[in-house]
DNA sequence: TAGATTGTTAATCGATTAACAATC
DNA sequence: TAGATTGTTAATCGATTAACAATC
């Protein structure tokens, strides 16, 4: 059982190893994966290690072994759904991003109140009004949401999402939600991203 | 000289007792705002005895004192002006976010290649072509930046960004940036994000 | 005063770093 | 073989937790 940062950190290895292997490459060592992630050798090394994955003292890491295990360790095999609630400008930039890419993680179904965006096709995904949402959840077997509406329909939102099922939520709220423990929250703060690029930034300039 | 998950929560707190204080609330304990922000009361007495503020045993802290001493920690007294680059989708909903809405942090300038897109004023904030991003940085004193360029595009901004003058990136850019040292980046990793909350969601659920 | 909370110190826990033997 | 890298173990560092005195 890796710790989460552990889990985040496999995902982006995997990300620059496609790349890799886009640049016509098949192995890479540790130190030079931990560049490209901005880590440490030891680090990559360990986090390989975790999901028993093993190198070669000459060769470094086989980089198409080394994806197939890491989506042995991340992916579930039968595939998760996505659904998206909010179609706003974020919304659709998700969309963009999600709908149809990755065969085992995909955003499935989008939902909005507004009546001019529902029943309609974006990104290939189709718009169903929020108020479907359980039903639709069931019937398409989605366990994973992403909120992106507006701050002050975030928690209500959210609630209607662990309603219909989902046990994981990837929150674009400014405001931590309060749901119960056993539903898995991720947030993506872009305020407090913002502010802290923006502190660092003046530490940084007053050094240099 | 906190360590920047200390600024992160700063940041988080700051939005809570905002929300407090709108609610008519004058004073808060610690273990009360550990709770809106899911962490520990300890947590959050370390983090405001940080940034040399004091409560008291009887009333905790006062909410309007603590976001003035959160604040003159975090912000910048001369204000930090924002520069955004991809007015796309999701350039668009970070417009939103953060034009115009706080004064001392403030996405001032929009950029672009899309010559359509340029020479308009996009949530009260104008946008400009990409190549007059050095120009318009001299002169409006940007010192930070958002990229939201799509990925095959974003090395090359966030360079072109620090030849301007910029000193922090906030990244959208699916992979990690190489950039010089003395440049603050803070990744916003959406794709990391929605894998990890797939997995923990799958890990909760054969729990429960 | 009694009671709950704060700030402070000591103990614990985990993660990172450093050193080293094993391997191709 | 020589050399660089890997996997493993011990040492260090930092952060969290627990215990306690100070305070309103």
């Amino acid at each position: 059982m890796p710790s989460s940062k552990t889990i985040a950190r496999l995902s982006l290895y995997r990300r620059v190893l496609n790349r890799l292997l886009e640049q016509g490459k098949s192995n890479v060592f540790s130190h030079q994966l931990a560049q490209h992630v901005r880590g440490t050798a030891a680090q990559v090394r360990r986090d390989v290690m975790a999901i028993g994955y093993s190198g070669s003292p000459t060769r470094g890491y086989d980089i198409e072994q080394l994806i197939q295990s890491i989506g042995s360790f991340l992916d579930d095999p039968a595939g998760q759904a996505v659904a998206l609630v909010g179609i706003g400008n974020l919304g659709r930039a998700l969309l963009a991003y999600f709908s149809g890419r990755r065969p085992r993680l995909s955003i499935v179904a989008a939902f909005d109140t507004d009546p001019a965006k529902v029943n309609r096709v974006i990104q290939g995904c189709r718009c169903y009004p929020t108020d479907k949402l359980a039903e639709v959840c069931r019937d398409k077997h989605i366990t994973v949401g992403i909120n992106a509406v507006p701050a002050g329909a975030a928690q209500e939102t959210a609630e209607a999402m662990v309603e219909a099922g989902i046990v994981g939520i990837l929150n674009f709220a400014p405001i931590p939600l309060q749901l119960p423990d056993e539903i898995a929250v991720e947030d993506m703060d872009m305020t407090t991203a913002l502010e802290m690029v923006a502190y660092l930034a003046r530490q940084k300039s007053r050094k240099g």
